[in-house]
RNA sequence: CGGGGUAUAGCGCAGUCCGGCUAGCGCACCUGCUUUGGGAGCAGGGGGUCGUAGGUUCGAAUCCUGCUACCCCGACCA
């Protein structure tokens, strides 16, 4: 990666491009719009999914899993659910393929289509209702509490390395409910649980709230949203929980008689996120000498680099260094220990701080003498000597260190990319050329909300959870506005 | 789907306008020696149907036509 090329700069999307590619974490594949994760980056993920997953169950779900294909008339049951996903749809039309007639090659055989088309998956909310249907009679069968990992796709006409793919992997959690007021309640439940994930996990600050009924999901009465800061000024929409009220239900036809012997259709719920946090924690995170790994994330928390002239030495530091490994794995730090003689100690410092190793040991044969080891720092790149005997605390400490300080600075940017304002030339300036968060009042019309985006691009993200009151005119149209909503740029 | 661009070694590029001799550079790769505490140095070496199909020409990476793929900007993005 050029050094010249800051996260802030100009070329933000090429920074991001080089290091996802630099850091080893995905490529582009050869099928349009589709990404390859390279083991490093699934490894990122897989610590993601095993937390969430854990944080689910603590929530009372388990997982079950669901048809890739959706028949056509499944997805056009639910109105506005068909409408806002038919225009990304990949279809399945046929079944079978055989030698072309004509020449060489193969083609699909026109007497192999299906009766009915089968849509890959862009959410599985109707596969799901459609069976919940045979899982629901009475009150006693619910709440159903579900959650999928699975790959969903979206035939989106621009894509991103994790941000926006044509295929992307996601867990989708699809919940039913006896009542409005439970649903609700689960809808707010799992979105708290995305922004302690974020918080504690990824160290990475968000904003809880109501989305607008323009951004809302499709067939959803209400969507919650956890909004990140990038760090070149745009807002990531990083989660999302949906109270989906009885539209699902209706729409597949779910009933169960309740305590009472009264027939009522099924609340329900649905609540996702995705690889999109991988690029998220990129983006959040990582500086000019590449991507910097919150330690409860990174699949290495500690690289040890022993570092020799001669034979003898290498021996030692290397013996030395297995020793420091066995003892800090005693205390569930991974470590991994570079002692491989094809590439010189330069070289590995620069390769693990591209791919975001929290900490790196060195150890030559000075430290050897001295009965010490040099500790460097991610986040900070400060490097630190270190008595041997001491290095199992300092370390562990180290990495809530970083952890923290992470979660800290990545808030500091956040509070000062924030503003508030009530003119219309300011809003217009920040958005245009400084970039972050706004928070500006709003008249509570789709009108207003259209035209700022077609003048500025910039949406509102959400309007956040106990958001203060106070009258106001709003930024655009100078009609009276109750509160402010948060506005930015987003991916 | 509109506008612009690109296609030459694993990666990044020059050469194309104005056709010419053995297609070149950096990184990476291989070998050897010296190196090893911040991406080593020197010497040698390997790797190319110049995206694809056709045309013009004594001669095409270079000119012409068709096709394909990718990138950027729009439109699209619960």
């Amino acid at each position: 990666m050029a050094k010249e090329i800051t996260p802030r700069s100009e070329n933000y999307s090429q920074w991001y491009n080089d290091l996802v590619m630099k850091a080893d974490l995905a490529e582009n594949s050869a099928v349009r719009g589709c990404m390859v994760i390279k083991p490093y980056g699934y490894a990122i993920w897989e610590k993601i999914q095993v937390q969430l997953d854990k944080m689910f169950k603590d929530t009372g779900h388990v997982n079950a899993y669901f048809p890739l294909f959706i028949p056509k008339s499944f997805l056009s049951k639910e109105a506005a659910h068909v409408e806002g996903f038919a225009k990304e749809c990949a279809v399945v039309t046929h079944y079978r393929l055989k030698n072309d007639p004509n020449g060489k090659g193969i083609v699909v055989d026109p007497e192999a289509k299906l009766e009915e088309e089968l849509i890959v998956r862009p959410t599985s909310e109707t596969i799901i209702w459609n069976t919940y249907k045979n899982w629901i009679q009475s009150y006693r069968d619910l709440p159903i509490l579900c959650n999928q990992w699975a790959n969903v796709v979206r035939w989106e006409m621009r894509t991103r390395l994790f941000l926006r793919t044509a295929e992307f992997l996601w867990q989708e959690g699809h919940t039913a409910h006896s009542t409005s007021q439970e649903a609700v309640e689960e809808t707010k439940k799992m979105i708290d649980v995305y922004a302690s994930f974020a918080r504690d996990w990824m160290a990475m600050p968000v904003i809880q709230g109501h989305k607008t009924e323009n951004e809302r999901f499709a067939g959803a009465v209400d969507t919650l949203c956890i909004e990140a800061l990038m760090q070149d000024g745009k807002a990531l929409q990083a989660g999302t929980s949906h109270f989906l009220g009885q539209n699902f239900a209706k729409a597949f036809d779910v009933k169960f008689t309740d305590k009472e012997g009264k027939l009522d259709y099924v609340w329900a719920t649905s609540w996702g996120v995705s690889t999109r946090l991988m690029g998220a924690l990129i983006m959040t995170h990582s500086d000019d000498n590449g991507l910097v790994l919150p330690p409860k994330l990174a699949p290495i928390h500690v690289v040890i680099v022993p570092i020799y002239k001669t034979q003898e030495q290498y021996d030692a530091t290397r013996q030395q260094a297995h020793a420091i490994a066995d003892r800090l794995r005693k205390l569930n730090i991974t470590v991994k220990v570079d002692d491989r003689d094809t590439h010189k100690p330069g070289w590995k410092f620069a390769e693990y701080e591209m791919k975001g190793v929290p900490v790196r040991l060195a150890l030559g044969a000075r430290d050897l003498e001295n009965g010490t080891v040099e500790v460097a720092r991610r986040d900070t790149l400060a490097k630190e000597t270190v008595t041997l005997d001491s290095i199992e605390g300092y370390v562990s400490q180290l990495l809530e260190e970083i952890q923290n300080t992470l979660y800290k600075k990545a808030l500091d940017f956040r509070e000062a990319s924030t503003y508030k304002t009530d003119s219309w030339e300011e809003f217009k300036d920040i958005l245009n050329n400084k970039g972050g968060f706004v928070y500006a009042h709003w008249d509570g019309t789709a009108e207003t909300e259209a035209a700022i985006k077609e003048e500025l691009k910039a949406t509102i993200r959400c309007i956040p959870f106990n958001n203060p009151l106070e009258e106001g005119k709003c930024i655009y149209s100078g009609k009276p506005s109750k509160q402010r909503v948060l506005f930015a740029k987003a991916y």
